[in-house]
DNA sequence: TGCATGACTCGAG
DNA sequence: CCTCGAGCCATGC
């Protein structure tokens, strides 16, 4: 048995933030503290912000329904990749505010 | 080893 | 409601 110097692994971690992000229901989103506690890594916000910004453009997993905390993409907002974001979430029926934000209240994901 | 960098978050003003 | 600052944490140079 190799000694571990670290108690955590990586690797599964990232496998279950791709497992929650994939569990996203259409039509709803949930927020990157959101993804981090359910993948059972509270505090671990950017660390999943900094997973989605390592997929390709055409991966098969919903990363456009994780936002941040105040219902926004948090996307650079002049980039292609924040349109295509805010596309993929109208397609599936989530309505956008006159300043581009999303009422949680209504398309906030909650885990089961 | 140190310091800057982010698709983050929260509380104060 | 908005802006700021501080906390947070893996990565990369």
């Amino acid at each position: 048995m190799p000694h571990r110097r670290r108690p955590r692994d990586p690797d599964a971690l990232l496998q279950r933030i791709l497992a929650v992000v994939d569990s996203i229901p259409r039509g709803c989103v949930a927020t990157y503290g959101q993804v981090a506690r359910e993948a059972g890594a509270p505090r671990h916000a950017r660390h999943v912000g900094r997973v989605l910004a390592r997929l390709s453009a055409a991966s098969p997993l919903p990363w456009h329904r994780v936002v941040n905390a105040s219902g926004t993409i948090s996307l650079r907002g002049d980039g292609a990749a924040c349109r295509a974001q805010r596309r993929l979430l109208r397609r599936e029926g989530v309505r956008f505010d006159r300043l581009g934000r999303i009422d949680l209240a209504r398309h906030g994901w909650r885990a089961v």
